[in-house]
DNA sequence: TTAATTTGACCCAA
DNA sequence: TTGGGTCAAATTAA
């Protein structure tokens, strides 16, 4: 995985340099095709690796999120499924007998994400709280609330952490199948992308804003997130940026500081 | 009344 | 044997 990132940031490097040299040389010959500059398109292009370059810079100083997790040990993909995909019960199986048939958790398809919010778009339904070894608070685990309408089978698991007061280390296992997408009417809605949350579509936005929310209080439990306090002003961002963060149209929200790029 | 949450029990993998 | 993931009855909220 190290030797991957580090390869990733060697070409990615090495194609910021090469849009760059490309930009000057474009400048001595062509200033405008009538609709984007060359220079607005080749920036774009240094931007997008800029900031691949930093998420990936962030991920491996340990900081942060949103890449895939490969180490993860738990337990997924139950066997056999108690509930049919219309929600309704399969009266062979009683509960007492099938309890007990779990699998360890698949690390595919699996991710984490470090944020001052538990809140994603999705409509979740926690199903267990557990005190985990060593670790003072406990972890929440949710599932999607269209389970057993839709058959989806995204799960999260919440823990507050300990060293970073006001954050939770989100895990995310599978994709969302459900019909309901990170709140589709609010992807459009100002207020959501002010909370945190990227649109869907590429897109360019300005001033995302993030609120630290976590109630300081009573912090022993995961549902504490759901508060809310004056948002920090994000910079602006280029959501093409971070595409490699999108997993199965889950939009995993990354703080992005644009002034530390360096084009 | 229905939906969501809490919480102790159950069970498996490590 | 133990830690962690899930279940489901009981409880609470809407």
């Amino acid at each position: 995985m190290e030797n991957n990132n580090k390869k990733l940031v060697e070409t990615l490097t090495r194609g910021r340099n090469s849009a760059m040299r490309l930009q000057k040389l474009l400048r001595r010959k062509v200033h405008d095709d009538g609709l984007v500059s060359i220079d607005d398109l080749v920036m774009e292009i240094s931007r997008s690796f800029s900031g691949s370059l930093l998420v990936l810079n962030s991920c491996n100083s340990g900081k942060f999120c949103g890449v895939p997790v490969n180490s993860h040990v738990g337990s997924f993909d139950r066997l056999p499924e108690v509930y049919s995909g219309n929600g309704v019960k399969n009266p062979a199986h009683t509960t007492k007998e099938r309890r007990g048939s779990y699998k360890r958790r698949k690390t595919i398809d699996s991710w984490i994400e470090v944020s001052e919010r538990m809140e994603d778009g999705h409509a979740w339904r926690k199903y267990g709280q557990k005190k985990i070894l060593d670790s003072k608070f406990p972890r929440c685990y949710f599932r999607c609330t269209h389970k057993y309408i839709h058959g989806c089978k995204a799960l999260k698991q919440v823990q507050k952490l300990e060293d970073e007061s006001n954050k939770f280390h989100i895990t995310y296992f599978g994709s969302h199948t459900c019909q309901s997408t990170p709140n589709t009417s609010m992807a459009l809605d100002n207020d959501f992308i002010n909370h945190g949350y990227l649109p869907s579509s590429p897109s360019t936005i300005t001033s995302i804003q993030i609120e630290p929310f976590f109630k300081q209080e009573d912090n022993q439990s995961c549902n504490d997130a759901q508060s809310s306090s004056p948002p920090l002003l994000w910079k602006e961002i280029l959501v093409d940026d971070l595409d490699i963060f999108k997993k199965d149209d889950v939009l995993t929200a990354i703080p992005f500081d644009y002034n530390t790029l360096v084009f």
